[in-house]
RNA sequence: GGGCGCAUAGCUCAGCGGUAGAGCGCUGCUCUUACAAAGCAGAUGUCGGCGGUUCGAAUCCGUCUGUGCCCACCA
């Protein structure tokens, strides 16, 4: 499949001045595919090395938070297969129940049609094609950013294996009497016309009226409040707190309910707050999660006023009403018969709404399927516990634990059609029986299948298995379950990884889905702020990419992932990564044009300059600096620390003091030439996860090989040369300090200049043509004037600028560099003389002082010489 | 009402017990053997306030203020 260990001479590919990504990336990527670099083989002697996407909603297309996870994965796996793991991305999508389903009703309605037209069969296949349109959209967004999935085993959770999976989960649940069927109240949607979840709960402030209304007459009356008035046709009784004075006569007798006719009974429950309001509540067990609790405790009866569209259901002047035009209706009923006590009053509350259809929630009574979650949250928490699970940032273990410490159980059943079937069937006399994936369903009069899909996070919560073929045991099962890592966002710890958690434990004999969770954050615009299409802030990913590479954005959103933070983005960052794979795109070109090259072995270190053995140094503790990084998911810190090192130390120190030896020829210019081929070699493959089209192109060029994305990654060849960083440290302040003279007597950067360098016994000495050329020196020729002496780093500097400048800003300068040296100096030796300080501090943190103190004193000698020489006037 | 987090250069963020950092932005000078999407040089911070611990605090503790997120059945 690779030929990468063969090396052959090739012939340097003419590259273009810019950069341009849009021409490079496209056909890159498809080659990848062809070649089969992404394919997983479930045979192979290597280690594995698995995630699973979090699989995209197959609703619309990717937006940038998609972009920044996948860049994460992508990263992490094309590092492990370069590292020569069986890396297995697993890629697929969601069939994101509800939310699908609401899309296409969208659609529908464009048409003047709504699903019941269709009928449920019929809608369902329309979903299924809007699926297949909607699913391609993506992996083409997938593709652009270059991710390395395995597409030969893209899956879907409605898949026919994958819905197997969960019929095999629901039988395993039931017959373990973990799953159960229940009346409760739930949040039901009068919109989407089904139970949703508590999480699937969006809580916003609403400004709601909270009325006072007089139940009962005369001594035998008492006022309760109400932000819902309507649910009052529901009242079954009034509660009160059994140790309250004010009502203690009236607990157990009966009340008149008004507008109804009815007599309610009074009943004592520890529920109701005598603090607050009136201390006196109505109860309506069929529409009020508490007052259902009440009902139950006190034996009361439920009465359903509202039916599944929030219309009233009562015979009297309010049948038909919908619950809003009800509420004010009931209102003004009760004011005529002067039963509205005080004014009704503005009152902002937390109301609930569907996450999907922002519609006002009603909470109702009906029956519903149930998991019973108590053991298997038990179980995903003490995973996590146990060490067994590690979670990423650990901090957001404390998250975790809220979660699954404080978990309800779930309601799994959901009014829909799109989604997998309940695999129930009720029988002609109430039997129920729960169908396994290989058994028939009963069949004969009165039989019939439960109507109601599960919740998508059900399947989900299969995914790290279910997409590996379970429940069938297959090679891919046993290769890559459990899976490595888990790489998700924080938003959906609770959604998704508890209940893959709770699944994986529970269906694979207690091995845990993964043995790492990796939290990241969300994607925010360059101001922090969330980003949201009502608010203008989204930005299509696409767009960036067309723009300026896919890498540009991938290696900007990398550069921005501390782990479990939000990663801010703006374009003008984009713009930025843009330029620095404009840069490393050039740092090529130069070094192919000075004839790098990676054949043949790395020249011993006798042969190398001490800048060669310092750029080779460098490197390897870079390769060792990265690794660190990759494992512990610290995508900002080893991106930064490639940008710098490959921006900084490489292309503007190495490549530019190797320009001299470059143009001096021979056989250092050859070394030079060798080991700029392998400081870019490695580079470029240490780049390739976070930005892989770049170099690829730019790898292949150099090395002539196949493909960077096979290629292996680079090892800390434990290479270290202290002596030639110290040098070259010592060379760099030299040509800075020069650089910044000549900056501020007005020089301009290209201005020839006679100097006369004193080197002879520094280790600088060796440098005298990079000094020379890097700072325009010319040589000191006859008539020469040393009127600007630079004493630095032992050596001196002397620069003939007669007539050229006025002394006058390097004077100023130069003072005040003097006394920031000397207050240095003054600050050191204070510390150093300082008796708890030397008793009590340790000796590392002593001997950085004594250094800072021996610098401080070598800078004012060397501020004072400079000083001294200017001359005068 | 609980819980968690954050306040560091104009903006977005690193640093988390021993001389204040990065990217972008800003100022100047430059087409110098790749790159102006560049190079070189430069400016900018009582590290939110107040207390405390320590020889030493942006870094640890307390407190106040501001801000963000998550959870919650208070009618």
């Amino acid at each position: 499949m690779t030929d990468n260990t063969q090396q052959h001479p090739h012939s340097v590919p003419e590259l273009p001045t810019q950069y341009a990504p849009a021409e490079v990336e496209g056909p890159l990527y498809e080659r990848w595919v062809e070649r089969g670099y992404f394919e997983a083989d479930a045979q192979s002697d290597k280690e594995p090395y698995t995630i699973v996407i979090p699989p995209p909603n197959v609703t619309g297309s990717l937006h940038l938070g998609h972009a920044f996870e996948h860049t994460l994965i992508d990263a992490l796996t094309r590092r492990k297969r370069m590292q020569g793991y069986e890396v297995l991305w697993q890629p697929g999508m969601d069939h994101a129940g509800i939310a699908t389903q609401n899309v296409v009703e969208r659609e529908l309605a464009k048409e003047g049609k709504s699903r019941h037209d269709l009928g449920r069969e019929a809608f369902v296949e329309r979903v299924w094609q809007w699926k297949a349109e909607s699913g391609g959209q993506i992996s083409g967004q997938m593709r652009r950013l270059g991710d390395g999935v395995a597409w030969s085993r893209e899956r879907f959770t409605m898949d026919e294996g994958l819905s197997k999976a969960v019929q095999t989960i629901f039988k395993k649940l039931y017959d373990d009497e973990l799953i159960y069927r229940a009346e409760r109240i739930i949040n039901w949607c009068p919109r989407c016309l089904t139970a949703i979840s508590d999480i699937e709960v969006e809580y916003q402030d609403d400004d709601g009226e909270l009325v006072s209304i007089t139940y009962g007459e005369g001594d035998a009356s008492i006022v309760v409040a109400t932000t819902r008035a309507e649910t009052m046709l529901g009242d079954t009784a009034v509660a009160v707190h059994p140790e309250d004075e004010r009502y203690k006569h009236l607990v157990g007798t009966e009340i008149e309910l008004p507008l109804t006719g009815r007599r309610i009974p009074v009943v004592a429950d520890e529920h109701v707050d005598p603090e607050f309001g009136t201390g006196a509540v109505k109860v309506t067990p069929a529409h009020d999660p508490n007052d259902f609790e009440i009902g139950r405790r006190h034996d009361l009866p439920s009465l359903t006023v509202l039916d599944e569209h929030g219309v009233i259901t009562v015979h009297g002047p309010f049948l038909g009403l919908d619950r809003f035009e009800a509420r004010s209706a009931i209102v003004g009923a009760l004011r005529a018969e002067g039963r509205i006590v005080a004014e009704k009053r503005p009152y902002t509350h937390s109301v609930g709404h569907c996450s999907r259809c922002k519609t006002t929630l009603e909470p109702r009574q009906s029956m519903q399927w149930w998991v019973k979650t108590a053991p298997l949250a038990k179980a995903a928490a003490d995973a996590v516990r146990g060490g067994e699970v590690k979670i990423h940032p650990q901090e957001m273990e404390k998250r975790y634990f809220e979660w699954v410490d404080n978990l309800h159980d779930w309601c799994i059943s959901r009014q829909l059609w799109w989604g997998h079937r309940i695999p129930v069937w009720y029988g002609p006399d109430g039997e129920m029986v729960c169908v396994g994936p290989d058994e028939q369903p009963p069949t004969g009069e009165g039989w019939h299948q439960e109507t109601d899909v599960l919740d998508t996070w059900f399947s989900s919560g299969l995914w790290p298995f279910s997409t590996l073929g379970w429940p069938e045991r297959t090679e891919s099962v046993e290769k890559f379950y459990p899976n490595s890592v888990l790489v998700t966002g924080y938003d959906i710890l609770f959604f998704w990884v508890v209940r893959m958690m709770m699944f994986g434990l529970y269906a694979m004999d207690g091995t845990p889905p993964f043995h790492t969770i990796a939290l990241h954050g969300m994607v925010r615009d360059q101001f922090g702020k969330k980003m949201s299409k009502s608010f203008g802030n989204a930005v299509n990913p696409l767009d960036w990419m067309d723009k300026y590479g896919s890498d540009a954005v991938r290696f900007t959103l990398a550069r921005g992932a501390n782990p479990g933070v939000d990663v801010p983005i703006g374009e003008d960052w984009v713009q930025g990564s843009r330029n620095f794979a404009n840069k490393v795109w050039n740092a090529t070109r130069f070094a192919l044009m000075n004839g790098a090259t990676v054949e043949g072995e790395l020249p011993p270190a006798e042969q190398m300059s001490a800048t060669d053995r310092w750029i080779l140094s460098r490197l390897n503790s870079v390769v060792a600096e990265v690794d660190a990084y990759y494992d512990d998911y610290q995508f900002a810190k080893l991106t930064d620390a490639l940008f710098h090192f490959a921006w900084d130390e490489v292309f503007d120190w190495y490549v530019e003091l190797s320009k001299t030896t470059f143009m001096g020829g021979g056989e250092p210019a050859k070394v030079s030439a060798r080991v700029l081929g392998e400081v870019l070699d490695v580079t470029l493959r240490l780049l390739h996860p976070v930005v892989p089209f770049v170099t690829e192109t730019l790898w292949t060029a150099l090395t002539g090989k196949e493909s960077v994305v096979v290629a292996e990654w680079p090892a800390d060849s434990g290479f270290r040369d202290a002596g030639a960083e110290r040098e070259i440290e010592e060379l760099q302040r030299v040509i800075t300090e020069v650089r910044r003279f000549r900056s501020d007597q007005g020089l301009q950067p290209g201005q020839k200049v006679p100097a006369r360098l004193e080197l002879s016994g520094t280790a600088l000495a060796a440098h005298e043509g990079a000094i020379r050329q890097l700072l325009r020196l010319q040589p000191a020729g006859d008539g020469f004037q040393a009127t600007a002496t630079l004493p630095v780093a032992g050596a001196t500097v002397a620069l003939d600028l007669s007539g050229v400048i006025d002394f006058e800003a390097e004077r100023k300068r130069l003072a005040k560099d003097l006394a920031a040296a000397e207050k240095e100096k003054a600050q050191a030796t204070a510390k150093l003389g300082n008796e708890a300080f030397l008793a009590k501090a340790p000796e590392a943190v002593k001997e950085k002082i004594q250094k800072r103190l021996a610098a401080a004193e070598a800078d004012i000698e060397r501020i004072s010489g400079q000083l001294a020489a200017l001359p005068q006037g």
